[in-house]
DNA sequence: TTGAAAGCGCTAACAC
DNA sequence: GTGTTAGCGCTTTCAA
């Protein structure tokens, strides 16, 4: 049916192995003679059949990303910057979605892994260490976002700095009772050391960590509200309050407004992400560049593909900005309540 | 290396042909064979190998999707639906990002699809016909989604309605002059259409259709704040505003208040898509079921692609839904302005 | 119901 | 620098 190495050889009077050095660049081919089957095979519109080429090579050419979720703002953005260096290099990108670890059944993505790529990239998959194991077992090259795992290079940010830097932004503003909005109860190691950073933002200013401040949010805005007006309901509600996700705050925010309350003047928030609307709603976030982290891993990725392993930095820790919003002011501004 | 069907062939006694036809659930394999063979190779751990499966079947098992970008919020969630049906069938999904039309150079997509998937999911390329040709002339069974096309198979909204819905109801609040934030000035067939809707409802109201009263918002925040600023800066500025976006109407939004105009109270905002995050903005909207339709294009790629020809239904079109927030609030309310 | 065998279209030794 | 050739691991007639 379509045009194969063979109908490029013959029309270009030489054998399908010429055909197949000169079109994939390698040398040991006389330039006039690639510039000829170059020319024909384009003439011919010929293209490579992918299948062939694997079955021959063993290489398939196509990174596979496995991620919890797509639709989510950081998942896409991180899926985005991934894109845009395999794009470039043309290597095929294959999706995953494989759900939330603590409540999807965790399919067999290990078995339908094999044979379709030549390294995957895992986005925070956190919580679900058998998983992993599993997916490691298969032995592709592999990088992680948003995780660390021994042996395997990363690109994450400093979790407990990021932390550390919001909860004392809150400080430096004059609260004292800061509650907290982690995701999920089981942490994962990102959450544990965001909680970590909080932690020793408080005791390092000689604040209690009071664990009445403290409700899940579940990584989501629904999540995050419902987290809000929980702590709201305390006998004592803190003054400022530290989300571990921009989506959270988001909630947070929505249950201030729902309760009357304005978030900036009456009770500050900051969070960590770097949301695209956290501008909109005003919102003090640490922001980490999440499209550039799935650029990086993308690029550690093909660079061990393709064998060229020793200057592979292992994990790779980028640097987050606080961006200080109206949702953070100074506690003089800032309304007594409760 | 790994195990190959001929090793599965000689542990269960049979040759490679019954192996395929048992594991593939084939018709003509004796019960008892098949639960034997299906046992071995469970044991050895066997996975077919997708490149010789590929190259000898000539099906690759895979959907390609084709989108202007991952990273917002409506091509993010139609990718979710589509993997979530794909991901059920075991079918791959690959992923092209190729960018806005209007800006990015149209890489030649058409020749890394060929021999990389069975079928296709176009996601509102629109003003991109050339590139949309190129792509279907190779053949692949397609399906749109948000854009139609002679021939395609498609899943939209009745885009005029939908703008009519948004148009009518800032009418029936007792506005009169309503400003309009287009996405770009080369208008898609779907944008088109949307246009035409919110002509009709001003038009059936006996209201004029001012043409200062439009503004390009690209269909990103950023460029909904502009607009809306421009539209704002008019010597006579609307009192409502229809956006053809959730994400420009965010824009528009963070314009009233950087203006210290509240959305709703002073100047009505309503707009198309159900954004999830409008609800946290208190923004009405024309919610579309945007994961759905993507379930929806990939369930009618599949069924194409298992050849039932017959009983596709060309072009779906999928309701809406307006969702009215305090963006909208009737005029009696609303402060006279300018 | 099962097996033998001919490819699918390419790549990679190895010869020349 | 180029050609020959033997697979890569499966699917699919065609016979049995």
């Amino acid at each position: 049916m379509s045009i194969t190495i063979r109908d490029v050889a013959q029309a270009a009077g030489v054998s399908t192995a010429t055909v197949s050095r000169a079109l994939r660049g390698l040398p040991h081919v006389d330039p006039e003679t690639r510039e000829r089957v170059r020319r024909v095979a384009q003439e011919m519109d010929y293209v490579v059949s992918p299948s062939a080429s694997r079955l021959a090579s063993g290489r398939t050419g196509t990174v596979a990303v496995i991620t919890p979720f797509i639709d989510r703002w950081f998942f896409s953005t991180v899926l985005s910057g991934i894109s845009d260096v395999l794009q470039g290099r043309e290597v095929d990108l294959i999706v995953f979605e494989v759900g939330d670890p603590s409540t999807s059944p965790g399919l067999p993505t290990e078995r339908r892994l094999r044979g379709r790529a030549d390294g995957m990239i895992v986005v925070t998959l956190p919580t679900d260490a058998p998983r992993i194991a599993d997916l490691l077992e298969i032995g592709l090259p592999a990088s992680f976002i948003g995780a660390t795992w021994p042996g395997v290079p990363s690109v994450c940010i400093d979790d407990a700095a990021a932390a550390r830097t919001a909860t004392q932004h809150l400080i430096n503003l004059g609260h004292q009772r800061i509650g907290i909005i982690p995701g999920r109860p089981a942490a994962s190691t990102s959450q544990g050391n965001r909680s970590k950073g909080y932690r020793e933002a408080m005791t390092g200013a000689g604040l209690d960590v009071d664990p009445a401040l403290e409700a899940h949010g579940y990584f989501t805005v629904a999540g995050g509200e419902a987290a809000m007006t929980a702590l709201l309901s305390q006998p004592n509600p803190p003054t400022a309050v530290f989300a571990m996700s921009d989506d959270m705050a988001f909630g947070a925010i929505r249950s201030l407004q729902r309760h009357g309350i304005r978030p900036g003047s009456d009770i500050a928030i900051a969070s960590i992400d770097g949301h695209d609307l956290a501008e909109l709603l005003d919102l003090t976030t640490v922001g980490q560049p999440v499209a550039e982290m799935g650029r990086m891993a993308a690029e550690a990725l093909l660079g061990r593909m393709l064998g060229s392993d020793g200057d592979t930095q292992q994990d790779v820790v980028v640097p987050t900005t606080l961006v200080v919003r109206g949702s953070t002011v100074p506690i003089e501004r800032t309304a007594a309540f409760g």
